[in-house]
DNA sequence: AATGAATGAGAGTTCATTCAT
DNA sequence: GATGAATGAACTCTCATTCAT
């Protein structure tokens, strides 16, 4: 309908979407805000809706119920870290290791750091038996294109998938850690510089090893 | 812990007390076992003491609130992995850096995957921001232990916080993907050689490194 | 009914009432429709609207609220049997009984049969306090026609408010039971036959009988 | 437990169920009155809990829902209007057709006027899809136990499920009646007796007629 | 006139906690 | 000490109704 109206070239949302998509955007960052300020234990939509500027009826005319909400907030942040990831790992194909390394932690703290509340406001989320699978699927996606890029590495004897493992779960370890701080920021430059050492120590180390069995599953 | 404490000639725990151990035992289990059935969601005081073979009744006498119950069951698999790593990290006191990495993630890993399944149902505990400081607690002590072992080895010539903060982020980035897997036996043995060759890589780096600044916050 | 009040040369509705009178239909008969499909308490204004194929708001112009709307469903479902029955006894007037009778219950039955469904899901509106009025003043108005009608036969020696009473609580009882079994259409034959023959049976006694007061109430 | 330390020939309820029962009964008597007063569309369970004289959380002990609760009540209700029917229908097995009539007629106005606004109450929830069932299920005892009756009537010549029907029918129609007049006392005593009348022309016409074929469904 | 997004009061239901037995 | 029925505050979610477009 308003479709005809518009030029065709023009790609912007009709008027309805844009103030949709900018009402969902208030409910998610009032789900974060709320969460951060009150656990997710004492969450309420309610509360939520009240933080959005919105009524309760509203947040229930774009989320089927309060889980789907959660879930639909934990998504979009771990969407924006996937694809900080999969975005240097496009990037820095074919480069030496050190640098891919280098390259692939900066971007994951950075992403991660960027809106550190968030990330911590949404733990509890993923911790539930239902968010658990998004944490997980954002994982994979991750890991597959970690995966890629080191096979574009000739000089790695070892299987991909077990490096990638290794890899991110030493950054998650360390993103936990500094998230779990009580001050991220001092503590960010010293262990993104010695979880790059590592990252370098144990990729190098892989180039001058036998290769190794696989670890997916 | 508590009977090294004690005067061994100490009559023991007279009936009452050891029958409330036994109650306080089968209500932490019970609590484990309805997070892991139902999830933290749907966990309800009256499903953990109807488990536990007791009435609510009983267990207010135990716990004054649901949430201190949550805590004294996160607090005790906390403590039983604390504890693991303490006595590693004394026994290993003195030996060599390759061991000593060999024998704490071994010990670590082994711990943590003893009662996996409590592992996974407590997540949903220690991310609520009641349950954090426990486990953040659990870090920190956890970490003195390292610290100390580390700081029995001469060769090191970084800042053992620093170097402690590595091995701990990556023994519990690694434990978590382990227990996020849908099949945790089968990539445990490949995973635990890995990330005993990382930690021994990283330490053996570090050797031959020149003194890198502290990491505590 | 309001056409032969009007004078015949005036001219047709005009388009908007019109296209009113086609609105106001759809809801209703959409009404009956999600009556029958969601039952009274699971019937919601949105719904109707939609099925109508209108909007809330457009409902909302053709009735004050909910309330009305169902009540104006079941007005329309009542003055259609109404209207039959008043037809009938109107034609029987000076009849022998016995086709009195008969015809009166094969046009009641045909017409609540007619649409049985509709029927069926008004009855959930017709016992709410608010729609009993509306049944019980049809009801009436059914009543006066057959009274009027009786009154034309003068063999019966009773008071014709008590046979017209009794006629129509068999014949509504007899419809209800129709209604309520699981596949009218098999009994209607039947039920219907027997249904007049009681009817006669009954009249006809009422002829050789010493006359009975009233029940007027 | 508590069985053993009790009188063995003593079959008095416990204690608890006992006082189960009068918070059950409680709960249903206010159900009615709730519904008397305010109508089924108004009728809340914190409305009915505070009338029980209970708290909400009580009430949800003893009815898994609000629906549940009020067909409880309608069963209730009807189980004794049943009850009443079958008994009658027992005690005039081999009598008189006459006298059958005359005593089922009247067990079963009795019934249904003893109270009379439980009855009216009532009526909003049979109709409703759910409670539709139960007020079926209890046409069809009654209608067994009024068959049985008959059958035991030699002189009858048509099917008596058929008769059963009728009679039924014609009880229904006329309580209807009654009860959505305005003042039902006034009426009870000449509609029953027409009642009456009207059953017994109609089976004394009944025999002497050809067999009619069967009305089930 | 028509639309349908927004509102928010209010309903059903749950569950931590208490306390009489 | 143990029990579990009772409580009622609080939560999620629905839906009649309005009103800017």
């Amino acid at each position: 309908m308003l479709s005809r109206s518009r030029p065709v070239l023009e790609p912007r949302k009709s008027p309805v979407q844009a103030r949709s998509a900018v009402t969902v955007n208030a409910i998610l960052e009032a789900t974060i805000q709320v969460l951060l300020q009150a656990g997710k234990e004492r969450l309420t939509t309610t509360k939520v809706a009240r933080r959005a500027g919105v009524s309760v009826g509203t947040l229930y005319q774009y989320f089927p119920n309060k889980t789907a909400m959660l879930k639909a907030a934990l998504k979009r942040h771990m969407d924006g870290i996937t694809e900080a990831i999969e975005l240097v790992c496009r990037e820095q194909k074919g480069n030496p290791l050190d640098q891919m390394a280098s390259a692939l932690i900066s971007a994951f703290l950075d992403a991660k750091m960027r809106d550190a509340k968030a990330s911590v406001a949404l733990y509890s989320v993923g911790s539930d038996i239902e968010g658990a699978k998004i944490a997980q699927e954002a994982g994979i996606r991750s890991n597959q294109a970690i995966v890629g890029m080191l096979e574009s590495a000739r000089e790695l004897t070892i299987d991909p998938q077990l490096a990638a493992a290794m890899l991110q779960s030493a950054m998650v370890g360390v993103s936990r850690r500094l998230l779990e701080s009580t001050a991220p920021e001092n503590q960010l430059h010293t262990l993104r510089g010695e979880l790059i050492f590592l990252a370098c120590t144990y990729l190098n180390a892989c180039t001058k090893r036998p290769s190794v069995q696989n670890a997916s599953g």
